[in-house]
DNA sequence: TTGTAGGCGTTATCAT
DNA sequence: ATGATAACGCCTACAA
């Protein structure tokens, strides 16, 4: 297997190592004859090209490392795959690693993937300012797609969600079918949080509604049971003030889906008593009781777009005009908005 | 970045390549001064190996492909997730591959992997005999490692979950808490739907309860409008029926979620008028409404075991004794089933 | 202790 | 249309 090198065709045809590859690479210098010869004997003995010295060769890898915090993650596993599909259909290898939420690990992923040779990278940074410096000093060298979190001062090429506008539809959403008393529960460690609020705002100032500053909640993901009873806690005591909310943005999918799960033990109906919005990628969301409205990002068409840049830039390095593609967010309507 | 090689280093310092790379291999030949000077150097100016020469010259990649059929699955991305951060762990590269579920396309895989150079595989493949063929020849110049569905002829070694004893817990369980009258819905395009149900049917043995061969109905994954109408059609006829069942075992997560949302949306109390134990490994079986009980496989154990094994077999290519590991599910008792 | 030279499997240049 | 030869960057006998 695996065995017979492009020098035993040759040997065995009586011809040149260099015709021998010629003749593979189908070049025009090489007799349709010779190419039928070569091409049989290949087949025949089931040829396979060595990647690795083609690769040393030429100073390319065809390779492109990704990292992502966690491939678990509902939503990055879409992204993920996007990512895997597109550029397998394109015949890039992908070199998937995960930084954990840890800005050393990211550290050390950049640091391996470029030892290893990948011709670019694509990431999705911890933070805003993770591994910054090095991603500059990278990028001279390195194209380098930025997916996911792109509100980072990298100059660079950056694929993502318009969480702005999901925030935005959100709301509207919410304020079209009358729910004017909103409360919005946001992830505090969670970059995408600011895009998601600053949407959920332009929407409540386009429509002319007004919210007190304290219905916008920031809740720490770290810890399930913490979670839940500072959900609890702020919805009780939202909910038997003198201006209750009749509705409740939740943005992420962990805050979407425990609320609903705490809301029906504590016999809070939804969407009567509250209606509930969240941002979820979950194919699970219309199991949930009720199924749950929810704003999806694109997240396996940003693979796909992050994979297309890429491979834009590895054909062109030149094109130095750097681009933000902010992929539109869907609104799927279902029983837990109210209809 | 990353241009600096073994020979700029041996020009500077005035000293051969081979003393360079001695040096840098920590070589006994070298002369501590030697290697300081080599080792200071190379910091200097940020010395990176070429591993694609390394590989090139030693025949070995440093890397391990894996095949999965749906990486953004839920317990796939687990699966992944083990391996991934093993392999990591290792200073082992993984490369990942989809087979989308398809024969074709995992053949395709497993050549592309071939050519790339990979010292080993880890498959989870696409059905039992899917491209066995193949798998065996490869088998001969690689190490294989099939992971998760391991009900296959192919004689190598194998990490799955113990599913027969999944179905065992699930139905004890139900057994335990009074509810003898048990149905159980199966994905019927799912290797490990046999497994469980043979867990399932040890146990009513053991317990010496007997349901009506009807009770084990097999719905098809590929359309849930479709199989949300199946489902409900076959609870509600059940229940319906002489003799309803008061328990249903859910032999795969989509099952399981959907199931639930089904029953909510038909006024079917859980666990009241039927309990609901699932096989399923999402985090958000608490949030369902009411929180699932659930059969989880040891997803990351997998991913973990698998490559520990491969990696033995990497360092150890001789122990041709296939091992056959078969890590146990747990058993999250909540809501569902009644406590 | 250090250096020389050959080769891993390809591709690319330049002859022939 | 074909072939000889030199790289690519590294490792490793073997020589010195």
């Amino acid at each position: 297997m695996g065995k017979i090198t492009i020098k035993d065709i040759a040997k065995a045809l009586q011809v040149s190592v260099s015709t021998v590859s010629k003749a593979l690479a189908d070049s025009y210098e090489i007799s349709e004859e010779t190419k039928k010869k070569v091409l049989a004997f290949a087949e025949a003995h089931h040829y396979i090209p060595n990647r690795i010295a083609k690769n040393l060769k030429q100073g390319k890898t065809n390779t492109i490392g990704v990292i992502v915090c966690d491939i678990a993650n509902t939503f990055i596993s879409q992204v993920v795959d996007g990512i895997q599909t597109s550029f397998m259909n394109k015949g890039v290898d992908t070199l998937i690693m995960q930084s954990h939420h840890d800005e050393g690990i990211e550290r050390q992923c950049l640091e391996s993937l470029i030892n290893k040779g990948v011709d670019g990278i694509l990431i999705s940074p911890v933070h805003e300012t993770s591994n910054l410096d090095y991603l500059i000093k990278l990028q001279k060298s390195y194209p380098i797609v930025l997916f996911d979190r792109i509100q980072n001062p990298l100059q660079t090429h950056k694929v993502g969600a318009d969480n702005v506008g999901g925030g935005f539809k959100a709301t509207q959403h919410l304020l079209r079918i009358g729910k004017k008393d909103i409360v919005i529960i946001l992830a505090d460690k969670l970059g995408v949080s600011k895009q998601r609020l600053e949407g959920c705002m332009k929407a409540l100032k386009q429509y002319k509604v007004d919210i007190p500053e304290d219905n916008i909640f920031y809740v720490n993901l770290k810890d399930t049971h913490v979670l839940d009873k500072e959900i609890l806690n702020f919805i009780q005591s939202k909910l038997s003030s003198s201006n209750p909310p009749n509705a409740v943005i939740c943005g992420s999918e962990t805050i979407s889906t425990r609320s609903l799960g705490i809301f029906a033990q504590a016999g809070i109906k939804v969407p009567e008593e509250i209606a509930v919005v969240g941002f979820a990628n979950t194919s699970f969301a219309f199991s949930l009781n009720p199924p749950l409205t929810t704003i999806v990002q694109p997240a396996y068409e940003i693979g796909e777009k992050a994979t297309v840049k890429m491979i834009e830039l590895l054909k062109n390095s030149s094109p130095k005009e750097f681009e933000k593609i902010e992929l539109e967010t869907k609104l799927v309507i279902r029983k837990s908005s109210g209809y």
